[in-house]
DNA sequence: CTGAAAGCGCTAACAG
DNA sequence: CTGTTAGCGCTTTCAG
């Protein structure tokens, strides 16, 4: 490995000089530059970074830890990030914390010595101990990107989760729907809770009343979503002729309980569902969806955590909210029977 | 943040013996230790890991490049390679290179420094340059995976494609299926030669010849694949009663054109498809395949790549293959009518 | 503008 | 067994 003692040799200047040629820190005269330049390509130099972060105490790597990589929603999100990251020469630390706060907080303990920021998808449903949130504040800053934790106030990333289910509410709105039930997930989520609010909203703007029979909720198990779905569905009085589902897992649940109880869509009942299913195409009929920005919200997140790494403590906390856009396919169109595939 | 130093001068010891100590690599008397652990304790030491890689030349962290993150199959082994990081005290690097050949290459330059070992996914259907080659060879130690490139000698893990291809056309075969297509991706891509080469075998163990005009190849692209099928289906001469597709992408969209052709699946053609197709569960009939053990395949890379670290050129170079499981589901089950959802 | 020198925090010889 | 010491490769004063 070529060092900078070694071309300030062949260079014939100091090792200084070497130094504040590459970090352009200081000004060095044309002659010197040159010379060092020279030696650099001749020796094909490349920089010690493990050196220069132990003086310089950047190590121009960033973290992130999800709670499950192999829910198509992260990787998305841990792209855009990489991305952005890489853009500023940074690498991207990945984690899995596997739904489990307690390793998820270990990651991060580990991370502290090895990242300037983090980006931290929380498992959710915790509220933080003050001890662990103290932890979190006196290391590099954290970023929490899509679920929002509770007891910890950092700078923030995540869809407009309240508007988003709004968007969806009052698409089926649109075509003429009156009785919309809805299926969310764990309510201790803060992204659930508010993408039921988007949800009432959306119902008392259209001058409608919120009907506590049409909102369901089940944890993120088949089972729990099937039994839920079937109790709302084959009740008789008030039945739903839409149903919206504010996340991909519960929503590819719901969608299968229907099925399963001889719905079809959008023909008995009218359905969309936040996030993409993957495989979209394969659906028949086609789900609508709403979409969240997953590419930019990893990006934005990594800018926001740049931001925070420059200044410190000095902006403010920045909670950011990104637009989701409806994607209407067939699982929505009433009236008009949809392809189904034989 | 704490130093040895302190340490030192708190438990009333020298410098080096708190090194020892904490590094464990000499005899220290049982009095200094509990002096040391207690200082440890006290002041709340972490190593600073950056000056300890600085002075071993070792940083504990390994990279893992993937064509694309977005993919399912890889992040899935991106999380075994993940977990046997871990399990070892080491982080994982993760980096997208986006379906690049030359970003892939830039990673790895990129990676050189900042870590003790590489698992690489390459894009694939490159040649490697002897330049590149030699990079490779002259920086950290690097597994393959999945994907075996050309003209790069290295250890490497991945699925037994022939053997994998070969327990899913001679589940075809067991069900009385003799005109079998096949259709593959890209062939300058070693994995997919291999699983047709696995197909032609299986095929020959029966007895069978193989017909070239059930041999179908296409790009990863969906026209390509759609334009293979209808000219392979729609030929009234030998037609085809059972189709093997040799990766997941090429399945889906392979899948796509019979149902678009109208063909129905396992009535009118039998299907396997290599790889899960996500949201399984949805396909209707559901989808027979042939699936890689993903999690293993990253966490047994890893294995390989300690291997490596520990022993560089030592031992010589392993190429290890891991079994594939064959998953029956509806696609392939002759004359029982799938249940189709209405 | 340049060179010398002092460390960042740690480990690994090597005397004692 | 313990203390001293010499760096790892880099950046950054600070005189000259």
């Amino acid at each position: 490995m070529v060092t900078q003692r070694e071309l300030a040799k062949l260079a014939r200047v100091s090792a200084g000089t070497v130094s504040n040629v590459i970090s352009g820190s200081t000004r060095v005269s044309e002659d010197a530059r040159r010379k060092v330049l020279d030696a650099i390509r001749v020796l094909k130099y490349q920089p010690n970074l493990i050196a220069r972060s132990l003086r310089t105490r950047r190590t121009h790597t960033l973290g992130i830890v999800v709670p499950d990589l192999t829910i198509p929603f992260f990787p998305k999100i841990v792209r855009g990030a990489e991305y952005a990251a890489r853009e500023r020469g940074y690498f991207l630390i990945v984690l899995d914390s596997q739904r489990s706060h307690d390793t998820e907080i270990d990651m991060i303990a580990l991370l502290r010595q090895r990242v300037d920021g983090i980006l931290l998808v929380t498992t959710g449903g915790y509220k933080w101990s003050a001890e662990n949130a103290a932890a979190i504040a006196s290391g590099p800053p954290v970023v929490c990107v899509d679920r929002l934790p509770e007891g910890l106030n950092t700078d923030s990333v995540c869809v407009d989760d309240s508007g988003a289910a709004k968007l969806g509410v009052q698409h089926l709105l649109s075509l003429g729907h009156r009785r919309i039930a809805i299926i969310t997930g764990p309510l201790t989520l803060r992204n659930e809770q508010e993408r039921l609010r988007g949800y009432r909203r959306a119902l008392k703007d259209a001058g409608l009343r919120v009907h506590p029979s049409l909102i369901w909720s089940a944890s993120f198990e088949m089972e729990d979503i099937q039994a839920v779905c079937q109790r709302g569905l084959l009740r008789q009085k008030y039945k739903p002729t839409a149903l919206f589902a504010t996340n991909g897992v519960t929503g590819l649940c719901a969608l299968k309980s229907l099925y399963s109880l001889g719905f079809t869509t959008p023909d008995s009942i009218a359905f969309v569902t936040f996030d993409e299913l993957i495989a979209e195409d394969f659906f028949q009929p086609r789900i609508t969806s709403v979409v969240q920005p997953t590419y930019e919200i990893g990006h934005r997140a990594v800018e926001v955590l740049f931001d925070r790494i420059v200044h410190r403590g000095a902006t403010s906390v920045s909670k950011v909210r990104l637009p989701a856009t409806l994607v209407v396919r067939d699982s929505s169109r009433t009236h008009k029977r949809a392809s189904i595939v034989k």
